[in-house]
DNA sequence: GGGTAATAGTTGAATTTGTAACTAACAAGG
DNA sequence: CCTTGTTAGTTACAAATTCAACTATTACCC
């Protein structure tokens, strides 16, 4: 399969994943995008301050590896539309801590629900031990570490 | 994982796919692009004309599920650059073959040789039977029949 | 044949993203 | 304190992507 006269496309596995992840992606994307009209870097945002809290633009980037300028177009939509608060850090002002607002807490739970029964749909494909070695795979090529 | 009070972004598939794409992309993404000058689509368009030979901008779309006016315009960029050449269809005079030049050969056995390799690097880290599962897995995911 | 619908591919305008430069605030060393 | 360097976050500009409208050609079918 990876002789190299005849390794397709289809063999590539960065293709692979990257189609995998298109494929996957598109009921839920639209979910929120018709139900909240948000982005993907919105909905990512959303999703750590639901998960883990309150917590500033940088922390969210260092944990899904986003990119800063996407943070700080997501935050400012997301403040905008009153689904997060900022609020500066006073003992380092350059900092915002970040934080949900009820609607965004709603928006979230309402999200988190879809991505968790979605996310069942998509692995009920495979076998429960197939399951986990397809996470564990995926996050070691992901690079995140548990 | 699944339960859905403690469902976070890592368990989502959808959000691992695309993070484990993107960071398997990198280093062969700025290859092709410093080398040759390529965006993304333009690569895969090369690959699919150098895998399965002459073919029409159509049938590319149909098999790396690219939409239309990507190819068109990567078809534009590609034949610009001499990589490729497009021949109208008499029969059809709606649709082009497209065919590589000996410079697109060149280019794509190139890149092929690269993928191989980066391909052989990445699937080095599982066990061949986790690598033959990810692999089917993915193609399940990514709505590729065999 | 003549009209209507469908298809291959292109193009334009609006939206999104990427890169790099920027501002504001803090840190550290003298 | 003052210079130099670093960090959090924003913004400007260029590049890419999306979506819809468009051209040219073929297919259908009465």
């Amino acid at each position: 399969m990876t002789e190299k006269d005849d390794f397709a496309l289809q063999d590539f596995l960065p293709f692979l994943l990257n189609r995998a992840a298109e494929e996957s992606s598109l009921a839920f994307q639209s979910y929120y995008k018709n139900r909240y009209g948000m982005l993907r870097n919105e909905w990512r945002v959303l999703f750590h301050l639901g998960t883990y809290g309150t917590m500033t633009a940088k922390e969210i980037g260092q944990r899904a590896k986003i990119h800063k300028t996407k943070i700080s177009r997501a935050v400012a939509k997301l403040t905008e539309r009153r689904f997060i608060t900022r609020n500066r850090d006073e003992a380092d002002r350059r900092s915002e801590h970040l934080k949900l607002t009820p609607a965004g807490e709603a928006a979230y739970r309402d999200l988190r629900g879809q991505a968790a029964s979605y996310d069942k749909q998509l692995a009920a494909r495979f076998s429960p031990e197939e399951e986990q070695t397809l996470r564990r795979m995926l996050r070691q090529l992901a690079g995140i570490e548990e």
